[in-house]
DNA sequence: CACAATTCGATTGCGCACAACTAAATAGCT
DNA sequence: AGCTATTTAGTTGTGCGCAATCGAATTGTG
């Protein structure tokens, strides 16, 4: 099928990594569409649905569910603060800890909230089993290169 | 299957957008160990993609390769052409253009990236066939996005 | 208790992505 | 020719992602 193997090596790997990024910043688009309303960037969004689902959490936490850092979190959380979704309090029981908690209006918005993934689903063209399986591929791909990465940073190369 | 579909809702719709963009970042460390003896980032990389496949190209042309815009392109350029690799020259027969052109270190480093995307397919774990799939499904979900992104606009939500 | 190691967050710096805008050149129309 | 609209890069500003580093607090150990 290929008379230059190189070349279609070089293809091959395009199409694998360019078509995950492409579909990232293509879901980005449709995120900054939907989440227009609501005054959140898709990050933020992310933050939002976690604190709305497990309820306050210090920054450490948050950033184990969004495999985020406090590089990321720090000056998001200060923006969710500036918007007024958010508070940010140390904790008294550990003054390195800052707790994370919704403020009123940040609770409230989860109403609002509740109509954005019927949006996002629809804009994906598939159905739910699709997404699932679609998810589990992706998640199993996440796995595989986080492993593969450990292994390149402990063997050296 | 579900008592409280609103949740489940709001549980779906994160693993979606969660599963594919914690996939782009964990491709972007595996890009990030790999890339690092060439001294490319993920994206310009692709860009040394495009032009080692299609020679020297306009800065247009190159965005419409790879979905990006001057904004994200210019600088980009600016680095590989302060690293060597690229030359930008203003077109002779259209002053608007710039032309984009590998110079004599840039064509040479594609012989050092063919090892490249063996050691990215390694680290994913899948076989030809597989990625093949993969990327299908990825490239119908961003037409699909795309799309959808389009409706909104040009519908008004 | 004293000291070393660890944890946690914030900060800094760099690079990418995108929107909005500017400037220059070209194309098209009258 | 003259005027307008379009095309093409570049610039600016905002926000995310990550590495590296710092300071403060906590924990572990002798």
């Amino acid at each position: 099928m290929s008379t230059t193997p190189t070349t279609d090596w070089l293809r091959l790997d395009q199409q694998i990594c360019f078509s995950l990024n492409a579909a990232s910043r293509a879901f980005g688009g449709v995120y900054r569409v939907v989440l227009k309303d609501l005054g959140l960037t898709y990050p933020q969004y992310l933050v939002m649905l976690v604190l709305w689902e497990h309820g306050d959490l210090p920054v450490k936490k948050l950033g184990e569910h969004l495999r985020l850092d406090s590089g990321t979190l720090s000056p998001l959380l200060k923006r969710l603060e500036a918007a007024g979704l958010v508070r940010r309090e140390r904790s008294a029981r550990d003054e390195r800890s800052v707790e994370v908690r919704l403020t009123e209006e940040g609770t409230a918005m989860r109403e609002r909230a509740l109509q954005v993934p019927r949006r996002i689903a629809t804009a994906t063209g598939l159905d739910v089993d699709e997404i699932r399986a679609l998810r589990a591929r992706l998640d199993d791909l996440t796995t595989a290169l986080d492993a593969a990465v450990a292994e390149e940073m402990g063997a050296g190369r």
